[in-house]
DNA sequence: TCCAAGACCTACTCACGAGTAGGCTACGGG
DNA sequence: CCCGTAGCCTACTCGTGAGTAGGTCTTGGA
């Protein structure tokens, strides 16, 4: 035994730059869900994409430069899907519904992503939270924004809907993570949830009242 | 230059084992905040608590089960403060006025216990987060609790209170982050932003009205 | 046909950090 | 005064994983 054990069957082709780094992104975010940036090895990453570590390096450079194209790329992707969904101009609370809608509807659909995302980038302090926080920023903007335009110039203090907008956006992360753990729910339902909670609020719930979409 | 360069200006004495395992939680405490479980080190750890590294295993064991400890300690007081703020049996809306304010007062005095409890064990999957999560499910069981109360036996489905709570402190945590970055805030005014988006819900807020405490 | 460039690999080096072996010293009881 | 025990340390081992040196093979153009 022995003879030729490392053939690899006729070699997969050699591939453009374009496609390995694709597939290397791909490879990370998996690892880097699984594992955690610490944990994930570029042994493992290598593994997983199928190429050698070398490859990495030449194409991508080092681990957190690695980790940071990542976050750029799976961040820009959900940052967009939300921004549209609120674009649709609107009332603000079907603004703020589309938005959510399309923020879970991301979550669902990315899990892995957003593990990567929310689970991994937040807690490493290090240089790679630049490329994660700024979309974070750029998602609690968004809802600013909306609660700015919402509150018709009333003298709110502009601290307030900033705090808020980062409460919200805490509260739909939160939420997702739990989502994760109870998949039989449907996306729809988990976002009316938040909607009528930070909508409505819950006094107005406890009562009884609650927030329904004006759809069609 | 060199000579006793490494003398301990009269070896702080010997201490008894209690008040080791003290020192060496709260410099292990110090230093997974600052740095997050993985990049801290034991031998800083050791540094900072001023003992050497077998101390720290004698006492406390493996670098997991002194993590875990640390998460166990620090997690208890805070549960403990919120609970106790809640517990004062009154309306639903004072009962949570009360927790946030317990919350944010804790993470106000104890700033690296709260980024140990929540930018780091959160992330690390491993085992220790168990204890965490232990912690956070006796939260959210509180706040859940609440709302079940609340909701005065309206056929309310289960799985919305609890994802209520989790959103709620989601919204929290998110909040006290933001607030470590604006310690100018005072902290009656973060927990009554928090409160008045909970309870009010937005609608009502852009609509002007506000939630205030019932105070004398 | 030859060569340059780019895809791709094996097989290392090297630092760092968890965990340990094997001590030494102070103190309290017999 | 002697010894057991408990506080405490220096100085290692050893695995793991980031990053690299230095090549091979294939393809397309001159």
């Amino acid at each position: 035994m022995s003879v030729d054990e490392h053939r690899r069957p006729t070699r997969v082709k050699r591939l453009p730059r374009e496609v390995r780094e694709r597939q290397i992104l791909d490879a990370a975010v998996r690892v880097f869900s699984a594992h955690g940036y610490h944990s994930a090895s570029m042994d493992e990453i290598s593994d997983v994409a199928g190429v050698s570590k070398p490859m990495i390096y030449a194409y991508l450079g080092h681990k957190e430069d690695l980790f940071a194209a990542c976050i750029r790329r799976e961040a820009s992707l959900l940052v967009e899907a939300i921004a549209d969904g609120v674009a649709a101009d609107a009332n603000p609370d079907m603004q703020l519904w589309t938005g959510l809608r399309a923020f879970f509807r991301f979550v669902g659909e990315q899990r892995e992503s957003w593990r990567v995302l929310h689970r991994q980038a937040t807690s490493q302090g290090g240089p790679f939270s630049e490329e994660l926080m700024g979309m974070r920023s750029r998602a609690i903007s968004l809802v600013d924004a909306l609660l700015v335009r919402s509150a018709t110039s009333r003298g709110v203090p502009t601290k307030s809907t900033e705090a808020m907008a980062v409460a919200l956006v805490g509260a739909g992360e939160s939420l997702a993570d739990w989502w994760l753990d109870h998949p039989d729910v449907p996306e729809k339902t988990v976002a009316s949830w938040l909607m009528n909670l930070v909508w409505m609020g819950l006094g107005d719930l406890v009562d009884g009242a609650s927030w329904l979409p004006a759809d069609h």
